[in-house]
DNA sequence: CTGTTAGCGCCTTCAG
DNA sequence: CTGAAGGCGCTAACAG
């Protein structure tokens, strides 16, 4: 029944202090639950914010405290669906924590990046989770002493925790997977290479190929654009080379996209004429046939430790910066197969599909 | 050279007034534009801003203007990728404007989606765009003077403008098509019947069999849970009919994932055993072999349009609320073929690739 | 246990 | 054109 009136002004701790006839401070320590208060006191100033529907400015709360109940989430690319997920990972961590979560797409410009750090800044959000594109947002918020987390990749190790997944160990054991069957022209299709994701995916490959007493050819390490088109024809051109590699390894669900496509599009079989594999998964990895073997890294995991790992932070500011990092599972599908030309798998590898 | 001091306090416009040598209200004339300044004063201080690194508090600047430069996008499941898509539009759009974006994923949850929209309340956020799932939070957010943008499905259209996509016309096309194809047994599979979206791509659903002169049975309406699992297992269970359907359309695309597995998984062959077609598009369905019919409705823009029409709203608050349907677009793919036990297509249709 | 006082950093009249 | 003064809504001392 009495409709509360809405139509004026906002309801502020003032109203509901007058309502309740005791002082702004007492509503306040009532409300929060910081400081003396009687109990019947209490009971009667919450009811009369409920019934008016007092919702406390977190603008005004925050300016006094020096920082919001928010915490700002810089992704490179939410129409990818690694990082959406590490976004939702993240999103519900915080908001167990009843933190808000400021998400930013910087469609991978770094000056986007840097005024989405700036409108974080000047929002003194209580910290900072980013995929960085390089050095600068990670300076910038520790030059404004914004706790901050490094995921994915890092590259200000002394200046931010990190949490990022086991690279090297992933990319090589992909690899002494396909090396194991016979493989000895084996194409890694690469995005960039300066990163540290991009910089250890390698390191593991290459050690893969060492720990068999081979040597990587750097002609097999193929850097390509970002998306899945340019990926695609980067595959389409190795795929023509007059020694064709038997399995092409990629590193990221982007760039398996492409290289699927180029492998179809060439009229090529797979595993029979050419291996796939990759690292990241993708949702359609399980429903192409054959499924693709993948080197997975739950995204959605890695936003919720990158998130809880900014908590602790948060908490302990001061605190050394420290890397986490989160293992990968190799999951075998039926996209690898025995190196052509081989007769049969020469064993040690146990494929087992899930 | 000169490393600025940031080991202490924040800058604050008084630091960059003193630095200039003027009073904080002319240096927050000069910063913001507003008001009259000297256009040698104005270098002064802007130059002193920058090389203080001054960023001014953004709450403290709401606070006194009572709205945040913010907006809030309140979605389902980032997991999704329709709602990835579609908060990475609304983003993209906001940030053209110098907004940011707080963003929630209620997952579903009413109670989640209530405390994300007291946030957004509480941070006084300029607008709010949301998916909602009941006339709750539209009606909440009216009643804080929040100015409010219903997306995909309405709830209250005399309180907030509304995006939406042709549901009825997108279903019925596709309908059209499969009836045109000779298929009298297709089972639609959707997973809320109540909420706009739902409603309306049944009643699509059901004028396509009308305009056949057919009359629509009820049991061809099936209600599912929203995950793919649920999904298939319903697939499972009418693909199991006596009368085995010869089509079935599902209306989103997890729904279409579990029925697309399930058809597998009883060993039919699309389109010669069962078409498949659905609502909504995913990356999967042009990988799989072969790629699936699907009414097309572009989350990206959906999301982008939404936020453009939140920020006429918010220039323009006491415009009465408009809704926007947005057209969908039918893209014929090999998943959807006449219907089995018919010679071949009976003309009228032009299944064109793309 | 409660009320008074004093800002958080900014913007905005209002005088000068 | 510029400075002084006041207040946005809230909380954190500090008295009472």
């Amino acid at each position: 029944m009495a409709q509360r009136d809405t139509s004026r002004q906002r309801v502020t701790i003032k109203d509901v202090a007058e309502a309740a006839g005791v002082s702004r401070s007492t509503a306040s320590r009532a409300l929060t639950g910081r400081g003396y208060v009687a109990e019947e006191v209490r009971q009667r100033v919450q009811s009369a914010a409920t019934r008016l529907g007092y919702v406390a400015d977190a603008l005004a709360r925050s300016l006094k405290q020096r920082h919001s109940p928010v915490i700002g989430v810089l992704v490179s690319d939410l129409s990818n669906p690694f990082y959406a997920e590490l976004a939702a990972g993240a999103a519900r961590r915080a908001r167990e924590k009843n933190l808000g979560v400021m998400l930013a797409d910087t469609a991978g410009e770094s000056d986007a990046e840097r005024s989405a750090a700036e409108l974080f800044v000047s929002m003194r959000v209580a910290g900072v989770l980013v995929t960085p594109v390089g050095p600068q947002v990670t300076t910038y918020l520790a030059s404004a002493r914004v706790p901050t987390v490094e995921v994915d990749r890092y590259f200000a190790p002394q200046l931010a925790d990190s949490v990022t997944v086991s690279n090297t160990a992933g990319a090589r054991d992909v690899t002494d997977h396909l090396l194991r069957l016979g493989h000895r022209n084996i194409v890694m299709l690469i995005d960039e290479a300066s990163w540290t994701t991009g910089r250890d995916r390698i390191e593991g490959f290459r050690r893969a190929h060492e720990a068999h007493g081979l040597k990587l050819d750097d002609s097999n390490v193929v850097t390509t654009g970002w998306n899945s088109r340019d990926a695609a024809l980067a595959a389409t051109s190795v795929l023509a080379r007059r020694e064709r590699p038997t399995a092409i390894f990629t590193t990221n669900n982007v760039l398996a996209e492409g290289a699927w496509r180029a492998i179809h599009a060439a009229g090529l079989r797979i595993p029979e004429d050419v291996s796939l594999c990759t690292f990241d998964e993708a949702q359609w990895m399980t429903m192409v046939t054959p499924e693709i073997t993948a080197v997975s890294q739950n995204a959605h995991h890695l936003g919720d430790a990158a998130a809880a790992l900014l908590l602790e932070r948060i908490a302990e500011p001061d605190r050394a910066p420290q890397p986490i990092e989160l293992e990968t599972t190799l999951v075998h599908r039926a996209s690898v197969g025995p190196a052509p030309g081989l007769p049969c798998d020469p064993g040690g590898t146990r494929p087992e599909r899930r």
